[in-house]
DNA sequence: GTGCCTTCTGTAAACGTTTGCATCCCTGGG
DNA sequence: CCCAGGGATGCAAACGTTTACAGAAGGCAC
């Protein structure tokens, strides 16, 4: 080489004091030429060290830990870690996914669970051996978390409407999913409930249905609303996703919309912007950079607060006043 | 231990030959109680074999890589391998990514390229350091690819569009982004003027816009096409997103769908079913799918051939005759 | 001039597997 | 009875780093 140790390489190429400036900037140079680079299998399992960050996912297929993901990576690609993904489609993976959680956290440094639930039935916080966890979506006992507070977004939005002159407003809602315990829905709901109780309207259950998270499944949602006695004139959806499904329903039916119906969606999915989708901004992105941030932080042994994130309301043109 | 030395668990726990049935039943059990598990990190060191993919995928928000990716996984997680995925984002990320090409193929035994066009501006087919490379959505030199014939497949929806009697039919295209020099725009335009040329139809460079691949921009495109001495009757777009953009657009200006206006997409988005959007299919996950059986397959040293994937036109309720 | 502290460098022992090679035992054929 | 051959096992040397520790060299105070 240079005639210098091995030792001294690797002190120099990690930038370690006790390095002469000369010395340092010799190796640099030699490594520069000979296009050496430390051997990341030897370097891990010298130091312990994987420069690795977990992330699970579920149901990677919708929008949500899709977005969450760019974010989190373009922080850990800035930083040099690499990025194992788990993801949760099939329903049973999370059992899976918590028997093969050793080996897993085996190979990471750190954790981001997305919307994973997988804490909610019992104990887990020990299922992670002790690698740092931020959980985005979620709260989870034992981790650090970033979340929105979905029962005041929800109350939020159904203000809107409650503002904007309406009385009968339909929610159409995402039930739990087979697989995922998770309490997002019911929180959504009884922030839509708040709204209507602190306006003095009646909590009518025949104005709610369930749109199964898809679009499809808010187009028949909206159907079975339209059967009612009285029809609601605004609609709450739990997500954008079953918004669109929505108003497409009501295209198909010849509602105007906002004139004859109102429709307020959830998420600022992709879409929302460019269909002129009124809704409840989740900036999920943000929150998978923060989240990133923080497993950084936790890992180099910083204490760290949870974050509530902010969820704007976003008026576009499917809401208004009647007629 | 159970008394047998580290090679026997070794091979024992690994199933390779040599090991007597009932000392490998032992190790078993012995390592089952022990929760043992063999530590990743050095078993990369010590075999050479990372157990890892590589994937590079680029745009990472829009929808086409975000569903391969969900394919490719699923084939990976069942093999036992893992993901270390490289987005590219950002323009730039391009030329970034060949710089550190090295020190990526290093850690992974084999490579998927999703749309990637890294291997558009010459040579790059030693870029990859002897890893098994399949490229998804690309043609490249030295690696395996799963494609779509697209200009065959842009032929199709317009010959869809003139067997519906339009004669004046619309272009909505997406142009090469700054930093990804993809050919796919080019060949879907040229398969479309197949089709009017095989028709007998002129073809009018005022009947193109550019739809820059997103759905506001879609909308804006279908405004400029309206503006035509002689406007279309029916609009083929090269991607779904741009033809909601262009649905939505249509709605605003009261133009009913399909009676005023047909719409034909490209990709068969998530969303295209829900939203009755009649379009080309391109089935992403099972590419993905079959991508990582390939690049399994190459692993192994087993010769595979290119895949030309087929493109099924779904008529859904944007398209119908006039009137 | 001695002693101590600081800065720099080298030596060598991990890290926890995999794998080539040697060894041992057993079976079966001559 | 001997020997060949093959199955089962153990030994020990990689794999390519990181890091604790030991020195060496130099500066400074006494």
């Amino acid at each position: 080489m240079t005639g210098v140790s091995v030792a001294t390489v690797s002190r120099a190429l990690r930038n370690l004091p006790y390095v002469a400036p000369a010395t340092r900037s010799r190796v640099v140079k030699a490594a520069a030429e000979l296009e050496y680079e430390a051997h990341p299998q030897a370097a891990r399992l010298a130091s312990g060290r994987t420069w690795t960050i977990g992330v699970v996912a579920p149901q990677f297929g919708t929008w949500f830990p899709f977005r969450a993901l760019g974010g989190i990576n373009s922080v850990f690609a800035k930083a040099g870690y690499d990025l194992l993904i788990s993801m949760m489609t099939a329903p049973g993976d999370r059992r899976r996914f918590l028997r093969d959680a050793r080996s897993f956290c085996r190979r990471v440094d750190g954790i981001v669970l997305i919307d994973t639930f997988v804490g909610v039935e019992g104990d887990c916080a020990d299922a992670f051996f002790d690698r740092p966890v931020v959980a985005v979506g979620e709260q989870l006992e034992g981790a650090s978390s970033i979340t929105i507070d979905n029962r005041l977004a929800a109350r939020r939005a159904a203000e809107h409407l409650i503002e904007l002159g309406h009385e009968r407003i339909g929610l159409v809602a995402g039930l739990r999913l087979p697989d995922l315990p998770t309490p997002v829905p019911e929180k959504r709901r009884l922030g839509y409930e708040d709204a209507l109780r602190a306006a003095g309207l009646p909590v009518d259950p025949e104005l709610a249905a369930n749109g199964e998270w898809t679009a499809a499944g808010g187009a028949a949602a909206l159907s079975r609303l339209l059967e009612c006695a009285t029809p609601p004139t605004a609609v709450f959806c739990m997500s954008d996703e079953m918004a669109f499904g929505v108003l497409r329903a009501a295209a198909r039916r010849g509602l105007a919309v906002p004139d004859d119906l109102s429709v307020i969606g959830f998420d600022d999915h992709d879409l929302a912007g460019a269909l002129g989708l009124t809704t409840m901004r989740q900036a999920v992105d943000e929150m998978g950079v923060r989240a990133a941030e923080t497993v950084m932080a936790l890992i180099d042994g910083e204490p760290v607060a949870d974050i509530t994130w902010d969820v704007p309301l976003m008026v576009r043109e499917t809401t208004g006043t009647l007629g």
